[in-house]
DNA sequence: ACCATTCCAGGAATCGGTTACGCAACGCGT
DNA sequence: ACGCGTTGCGTAACCGATTCCTGGAATGGT
């Protein structure tokens, strides 16, 4: 079936395509009569306006590009869910990209996106630097980074105060009692987690209590990993007694690992883990986690980029959030 | 800073636009020294072709739309996972739209899809028949349905055999010794639930044993009103000995539900949810299910839109997996 | 009655690619 | 030396929108 254009909806209406155009557009003023023939052949014809041609002159395509680094993860999924929500309200669309914290991956996905012309993109970024992202600054594209950034990264960042949260879950361990306190952390690369590992220390060191490196394990982000990060944590001969675990993977990892070892939580140590999730509240034990508010975040990275577009400001400013300790039976 | 376009490679290089484009594309030979001065060109200039400009006149964007109903659920998460692996191997992108079960949501999406002229869909349709998906399918865009059909459907669906592996969860109920057993589940215009409710039906009866109507409850896809269904599941004063639960966050919300009315399971209820979740392995109880090849899933239709659209094929057949079951400790 | 505005809308160039058509140059056989 | 087939590449039309420039008709003022 041939494709239905402007021309036809101009023919049918007694028109030219300049004044279909602004009709759609209302980028002009139309006649009321004229207006409404117009919109009479558009849904007689059942018109469709093609994006493609449109963002050729246009070059913009309300396009938005996403990159994470997991979309099988529900935090991802709420974060997605957050910025979908904006995007569409705006009349933007969403093209989504998954990285699974591959380097290369991500810088091809980068290619891509800009190949696709999308006017602005949203970044777990996998990349501790501005390498990747460099081609898309370099054409002017707005980027907002996401639940990580780098040093010098010259664009907005949302996300949540992540050494204040983990200050706040390994505090948590401390009032309880807990003196022996390991972490189980993931790739140092991403500030992400080396802004928790910092927090842990400073609540270790405000409380007094040694950092004890043996107790500190870095992993990379999968459950696989947290599972034998924890196997091999606990399989020292001196255990520590409790373990602030950095991201939901590796919490359910964590949880895994001590059900191979026949180990009870909290009996035989204590967690916390960051980025709360639905399951945790039926996981034998029910998990104390540092919660994030991951679809505001998801949200607020979907108003920068647009702010970013309609140049309301020059200077978007980042935005962080706070974190909430949720108290539940795993310490 | 200026677009760099085509013809800015041409000029570099000394040839053509045409020149280019076929280097490019490979659509005609052109002698080794050319091609080299062209590719010299393309990449002194960081040159990147405009996929708006291509589409408008090959009419194909490379881009699939694809459809779901939950982004935040792991199951379609890993659907995601599968689809988007396949269609990068192939060159094309994967433009999301999450529907959560709207049916408005879902048709203002697909009009948006076309506008944006995907060259087919994949969709987790909520809908209940071909409204919805009717202008795509006029306009002979490729569709391929995952997870859900519908009686005539024209279009190849991908999912698994949900009588069967319903059936498969209450039998092995059935055969843990349970005789009074409920059963909680979704929409029932969804395809997918009806089928489980036939297969568990079908167990039922095979056994002999009653379809008690009070003890089967339809309810919302959602974790609260798995939640609040179970808990008026076993406020009844005549309970259920055993529940076979359809869906990944009907399970956590029944979960969540028996927690609340401080029950047990399985002691007070057995439970056999449909679909793993790696959380599963660690609730309390950890959760016999049925599972289904999400990732596989997701692969599986992205080849058959592929296939669609080379043409390899005038009729796609649909695929149908086999589900498994995987004990845990719930039953 | 005539000129100056204002109101509406059309014509045509343009965005950046793809591709049908055509042409020049070259080699080869006779 | 001529004709013919082949090789390699350029010219220009076209895809479907947006938008600048322009112009005729209607209105109003004197």
């Amino acid at each position: 079936m041939k494709r239905i254009t402007m021309q036809d909806v101009a023919e049918q209406a007694g028109v030219s395509k300049a004044t279909v155009s602004h009709v759609i557009n209302e980028t002009r003023y139309v006649e009321e009569a004229t207006k409404e023939r117009v919109q009479d052949a558009i849904r007689a014809l059942g018109y469709r306006p093609n994006v493609a041609a449109r963002s050729l002159t246009t070059q913009r395509t309300r396009v938005i590009g996403l990159i994470v680094s997991d979309v099988t993860n529900t935090f991802f999924g709420e974060i997605m869910l957050g910025v979908e929500d904006v995007l569409i309200a705006n009349g933007y669309s969403l093209m989504v990209c998954n990285t699974s914290e591959v380097l290369e991956r991500e810088a091809y996905y980068i290619d891509i996106l800009l190949r696709q012309g999308v006017d602005g993109i949203i970044a777990a970024a996998t990349s501790q630097n501005w390498d990747a992202l460099n081609e898309a600054a370099k054409l002017n594209i707005p980027i907002v980074m996401l639940d990580r950034t780098f040093d010098n990264a010259k664009s907005p960042y949302v996300g949540v105060n992540n050494k204040y949260g983990a200050y706040l879950g390994t505090k948590h361990l401390i009032d309880r009692g807990y003196r022996e306190i390991g972490i189980l952390s993931g790739f140092q690369r991403l500030s992400t987690m080396r802004e928790r590992l910092s927090g842990f220390e400073m609540a270790l060191s405000e409380a007094g209590l040694p950092l004890r490196q043996r107790w500190c394990v870095d992993s990379h982000l999968s459950i696989e990993d947290g599972q034998s990060a924890m196997q091999a944590l606990m399989a020292q001969d001196e255990r520590p007694q409790a373990v602030f675990v950095c991201n939901n993977l590796l919490s359910l990892g964590a949880l895994m690992g001590l059900q191979d070892l026949d180990l009870r939580c909290p009996r035989d140590v204590a967690i916390v883990g960051f980025d709360d999730h639905p399951w945790a509240q039926v996981s034998s034990p029910p998990l104390t986690v540092v919660r994030q508010p991951t679809y505001r975040i998801g949200e607020t990275a979907a108003h920068k980029v647009l702010q970013a577009l309609n140049g309301d400001q020059d200077d978007i400013p980042s935005a962080l959030f706070n974190c909430e300790l949720v108290l539940r039976r795993s310490t």
